[in-house]
DNA sequence: TTGTGATATTGCAATATCACAATGATAAAA
DNA sequence: TTTTATCATTGTGATATTGCAATATCACAA
């Protein structure tokens, strides 16, 4: 069929799959750490750092915003993402919760 | 074009997102979690517990299997599956370095 | 040897993802 | 105003993923 079959697991199943969905991907990871080492870097620059199109990286930022992980400022005709810190806690405590708990029934 | 340009990133980020990717899926977490709650279950319960078909979670399995999170003991017709406890940690720790490391340069 | 049950594999349709060219929108600079 | 720079959006082609029916395989039981 092609689609997931979403509604058959629970929320905190779909939450865990959401946010690693979207580190699932070698771009976005390396787009998250770039934003993260250098605050108020633009488009341009991620273009730069990662040998991809504007397109492609604009298209990679969608995916992370959904996930509420950006934050930007313009200025003038520049777009300043920076790396929302409370949305990346709170996206790793989701994992984190994930990996513990599993690791603790492993253990039983 | 379709495919995803793995060699423009170093191995730890492709690492990152080789594992997060499998986690990308409810239905793999799902089953991770059913994995490590219930102890040498087999397919047949994967498929009622999930609701998924059998050729679904056969196809799942070789994802997580992948990257190493799956053990299986063969007990005549059945297969046993278990959660490999230190490659879960390890993906654990692969995970969690990469959200230390972006907080702690978000806070710099 | 002939089922039977458990799992894997194959083949396919539907959908999603990835990457980019082309285009659009906007604001500063010339 | 025209040009230029920056970034978003749209459209498209290529590839990957998801899910399942059908079939294959394999181990045991009768």
């Amino acid at each position: 069929m092609g689609f997931s079959k979403k509604q058959l697991f629970n929320s905190t199943q779909n939450q865990v799959a959401n946010y690693t969905k979207v580190l699932g991907h070698p771009a976005r990871v390396a787009m998250i750490q770039h934003i993260s080492e250098h605050k108020n870097c633009n488009c341009n620059e991620l273009v730069k750092s990662t040998g991809l199109s504007q397109p492609t990286i604009s298209q990679h930022l969608v995916e992370i915003r959904k996930i509420g992980l950006l934050k930007q400022k313009v200025k003038g005709k520049n777009l300043f993402y920076t790396i929302d810190s409370d949305q990346l806690n709170e996206c790793r405590r989701v994992v984190n919760d994930f990996f513990v708990k599993t690791q603790v029934n492993c253990s039983k």
